[in-house]
DNA sequence: CGACACTTTGAAGACGATCAACGCCGGTGG
DNA sequence: CCACCGGCGTTGATCGTCTTCAAAGTGTCG
């Protein structure tokens, strides 16, 4: 049990007695690369916690397009929307970009704990409702932001979520699966990484650094109708303050 | 009381005892035509449900832009997402665009009810993971389709959201506010009215008819991942079969 | 070594934003 | 009663951005 699940803020405020009754209802369950978990269309039976690994959440459309809505990494849950919008089948496909581990518990579990332990709802509650706030922020930014301005700010996030070093990392996915995810092709992303140098990131094949927050902040934040309260760039500035 | 109240889905499954206990604490609140109800950065102190009227939620960027997430009509919930997110602060603006009517609860009331009535939580949680579901799809509507695709799925949601008569029936809102709250400019939006009437909507002025779901369905579901699932596209060919 | 997926670059084209101008309407005030 | 104004909606011309198609370089894995 890595701490991803042991310290997953699902199960804050729930002691430990209560933390243990919960998870021993859950399987474990590993993927190889490239294999698929569930696809679009088949029953929803299960609610899933990474534990190790990435995930590709992803849908088709009908003229063929492949569409990346996330990308799930360790300790991110899987399919509570679905469970809790009480859909029975699957609304996206969900596949391992590369070997993976995952805690699986039956779909009913989910709904039964939220009855039983109000700590456990409230948690999922609020679980669910910071998934819905950047879901709604990535709406607005799709609407708004050119696509150099969506890179910088995805890298922001990257950055901070895998608690990378700013002044240097790997990106921890491929430019295709990155560009998926942010809504354009990979020939614009590959294009737009060139652009983000005059503006505070440096790119050079896999390699990042974020060199200067204030230009970011001027090019990117300032478009954003989150700007001044945005966490993840608070957080980048926090990180960099503690460097030497 | 409205019926939008009574029955509002929020409260399935309770007895009229602990429905009629719920809805005391509630508080009616007259909004005139512009009246601001709150603002960004404000405290969250309430949660809303709308009786009557149609709210507009926006946010305003550095550059002094102004983005609408979403305009809420009777029966629609307000503020549980910020709420539960454990938000102290608005991360909106809410106002007004015609005169209204709300229900106010104190912020805290929505926890409390959520942690004595278990049901209440799961109506809660199934309410707002059907948000995050349909954010995510607006992310990707912005990301994939073009403006007249977005426009035509707008149109058919309007319809059915209002229950209006297919085959005829006026723009609920002002053409600014609808091109706002779609991310696009009101000169596209009025452009791209003209470019759907070879696919099966015409709209003239202020009026707004579907006249072939066929080609709505070949027009714009053909390209949107939840296609042969829409529930909107559903209700409006069950709409328009019951008709003569 | 060869197949194949990933990445990059170039050139052409489509699309939406922007700026500008105008018609329309409802309200205001003289 | 009419002149004026501001908000709304439409239309035209132009421009920048992103997609598309094409081609070639890079890397990995069998």
């Amino acid at each position: 049990m890595t701490a991803a699940i042991q310290e997953n803020p699902l199960f804050e405020g729930l002691s430990a007695g209560e933390r243990h009754s919960l998870l021993v209802a859950g399987r474990l369950r590993r993927l190889g690369k490239g294999e698929i978990l569930y696809t679009h269309g088949t029953p929803v039976q299960h609610f899933y916690l990474v534990e190790k690994g990435t995930l590709q959440l992803f849908r088709t459309t009908p003229d063929g397009r492949e569409n990346t809505l996330g990308i799930a990494t360790a300790g991110q849950p899987l399919g509570e929307d679905e469970i809790m919008d009480n859909c029975r089948h699957h609304r996206v496909n969900a596949r391992a970009v590369e070997d993976s581990a995952l805690l699986e518990f039956r779909a009913a579990w989910l709904k039964e704990s939220a009855s039983r332990y109000p700590a456990f709802a409230l948690n999922l509650l609020s679980l669910i409702a910071a998934r819905t706030h950047l879901a709604e922020l990535e709406a607005e930014h799709q609407a708004t932001l050119s696509a150099a301005q969506l890179v910088a700010c995805f890298l922001q996030r990257v950055c901070i979520l895998h608690d990378f070093d700013p002044r240097g990392f790997d990106l921890p996915y491929s430019k295709t699966l990155i560009a998926s995810r942010l809504g354009m092709e990979a020939e614009t992303f590959s294009r737009t990484l060139n652009k983000l140098k005059p503006h505070g990131i440096i790119v050079e094949g896999n390699h990042v650094a974020i060199t200067n927050l204030g230009q970011i902040a001027d090019y990117v934040c300032a478009f954003c109708s989150v700007s001044g309260d945005c966490p993840t760039h608070h957080a980048l500035e926090a990180a960099t303050r503690k460097l030497p």
